[in-house]
DNA sequence: TGTAGGACTTCAAGTAACTTTAGCTTCAAG
DNA sequence: CTTGAAGCTAAAGTTACTTGAAGTCCTACA
């Protein structure tokens, strides 16, 4: 039933490479994986259900702690929900945080650019304000020519 | 014209902190500040609009090398719109890519939390699947009675 | 069966961008 | 003049890996 995975094919089925699953072994997230005989790590399907399961949650951004508390949850047998779900929702709530200001961001910048191009376009414009505009709390337009 | 703050008023009014401030002295981000006779750093005005500006662009999303370019751009007189605006075109489809991943990742957790609240309010559900459905790549349903 | 070269091993150091700690000095207010 | 906040330096810690060096093993091909 297993199939006697090497590192490096365990590292692609599950999405990260065989230097992270060595540094998972390390802290300890994964444990010591079985050796063959010229010393090489060997992995079986259980292995590759786990490490896809951490993959999966730092993927949705649960820090490495957090992940310890879900393996262990997900380990122990104690299944209950509640646990996980208030991880869940705790970095659900960080996500959104997270997006909110990304866009916020995403339109200073936008604004930056397209200003630039509008102005700017077809000529260097070596009186650009965009640098200044930058010492601003938000973002305004650039290009303008500026006194001297 | 130039009101001689103190590290900790240039942190404040810059957002920052003092390490910070120390952090960018040290790997040349900033200049070497002016020493009061106690050796206490002593700023200016035109400190506080470079930092300003300095914490801006670490807002934005410029990673430190990239401040410092736009640092020099600043400084240098050369002001050639081009060259920041490069950069900041860069960085913004930086982050549309952020953004549209986190969007996808909020996705993933909103479903996964909402499932478990309307499967398991009222109750802990003992065999939650909220743990089983993260081994999957694409968070699914979670909370259902589960075979023993 | 020999061998080339790709995959594996360990250990240590590097990365980004700060933050924290320790131990000490200076400054400002009362 | 005292006391406590703020500043100083240097070094280590943080997060989550990645990279490098130097050497060993395994596998496929001739």
């Amino acid at each position: 039933m297993d199939h006697a995975l090497s590192i490096g094919t365990l590292a692609k089925r599950s999405g990260t490479t065989p230097p992270t699953i060595r540094y998972y072994e390390e802290i300890g997230l994964v444990r010591r994986a079985a050796r063959r005989d010229g010393g090489h790590r060997t992995y079986g399907d259980a292995d590759l259900k786990r490490l896809t399961f951490i993959r999966r949650c730092r993927e949705l951004g649960f820090p490495i702690d957090q992940v310890r508390s879900l393996v262990d949850l997900l380990e122990n047998g104690d299944r209950s929900c509640l646990d996980a779900r208030v991880l869940a929702r705790r970095n659900l709530e960080d996500v959104q945080t997270k997006l909110s200001e990304l866009k916020a961001l995403e339109a200073d910048l936008a604004k930056l650019v397209n200003d630039c191009d509008a102005a700017c376009v077809g000529g260097p414009g070596p009186d650009c304000v965009i640098l200044e505009d930058l010492t601003q709390t938000r973002a305004r337009s650039c290009c303008g020519p500026t006194a001297a």
